[in-house]
DNA sequence: AGCTGTATGTACCGACCGGTAACATTGTCA
DNA sequence: TGACAATGTTACCGGTCGGTACATACAGCT
């Protein structure tokens, strides 16, 4: 991380302007319902019922607070991948599946938007915009981490299997967000645990 | 089709203006390049060379420039699909893979930026957007096709392969402008031939 | 009380957004 | 040559964009 926000310095050594956490809050809100460009600056301290300069010392740009955004998102991300993972020690085709079995709950409800990560890096096509580096930062990871769990799972081509449920997990966040309850996403588990068993070694 | 652009009805009947086709032009090439809400009418007028009044004259808005954009995307993007379908007769599975193919080689060219469909779709979240309608009518149309290919292959289950694949799709226009060149999207016709042989009635 | 630093608010900036009105000019076909 | 459609030119609109100079409120400390 080259670069970070005001507030994210401050959270480090503890105390926090109230205000830019506000911002942040509300932020996280809109942009990830409506999207970062659709939402403009004013409408977020509006709804954060702050002065627009507050916002302005806490983040840099409207850019860097899309970063902020993002870079909270990568947390709590892997904080939910995490969850899975835990819940099935040693056993990486069972955390797979229990990460994309809640995924695919959660493309099923009304507010679902997909992944904010991903909608990010589809609105900033620029490679050097600071949120998409935060964007294509997360989804580097999330490949190694599957290529490297399809590794553990002693997959004949563990590189093309994690690919795989990367393609997957993708396809259920955007197919999530187009077709809404009763889409192609509800069954992304299912699907991931078919490709599973055909790429183990047998 | 509820709506159509103005230039969309004279092409019906032949002969359209000439100022309107190079717009729809321009608009194509930088709205799927750079994104619709990044592009303004004046740089596409400015591009294409023409006066901004003859945008209006031919477009009522530019949400229906938009969609007008999408319209011909998906005309497009169905001979692409059918050429790959005409060209494996009465064979789905053969037909699947000639596409992903292709797709997957699309994704590893360095200005690949996904498909515009399903970008416009992540763009405009609003239901009721024109864009977004024409985004969701051809992700609807892609969804029936796919789960009728994989019903015509005998799959155990045939919706759940026909959204895997869709799914996998979906992955890789994502992920193809998301990772560029060497990313997960280069395996995306061999992960669906592994899916579809897991898929077939055995 | 008085001072000081920090957090916040008020009012404003120039630039650009999508869109339009009024009118001049061109090209084409009869 | 006349008529008409297509296009260009110019200037403009209200609204919103991201961003900022400056004033004020309010702590805690002495």
């Amino acid at each position: 991380m080259t670069q970070s926000s005001k507030i994210e310095d401050r959270a480090e050594r503890g105390r926090q302007p109230a205000a830019a956490e506000k911002i942040l809050d509300v932020a996280r809100d809109l942009f990830y319902r409506q999207g970062i460009r659709a939402i403009g600056v004013e409408e977020i301290v509006r709804t954060a019922g702050v002065a627009k300069p507050s916002l302005y010392r806490a983040f840099s740009s409207k850019d860097e607070l899309a970063a902020s955004y993002l870079r909270r998102y990568d947390r709590e991300f892997w904080e939910r991948f995490d969850e899975a993972v835990v819940a099935h020690p040693g056993d990486p085709r069972a955390q797979i599946l229990a990460f994309l079995t809640r995924v695919g709950k959660r493309t099923q409800t009304p507010s679902y938007r997909g992944c904010g990560m991903t909608n990010a890096a589809v609105e900033y096509p620029e490679p050097d915009h600071p949120a998409r580096k935060v964007s294509e930062d997360n989804k580097r990871e999330l490949r190694r981490r599957l290529r490297a769990m399809a590794h553990d799972m002693n997959a004949a081509d563990a590189d093309t299997l994690g690919d795989g449920l990367l393609l997957l997990i993708e396809g259920a966040y955007i197919s999530g967000q187009l077709f809404g309850t009763g889409g192609p996403a509800q069954s992304v588990a299912r699907n991931a645990e078919l490709l599973i068993d055909a790429s183990l070694k047998r």
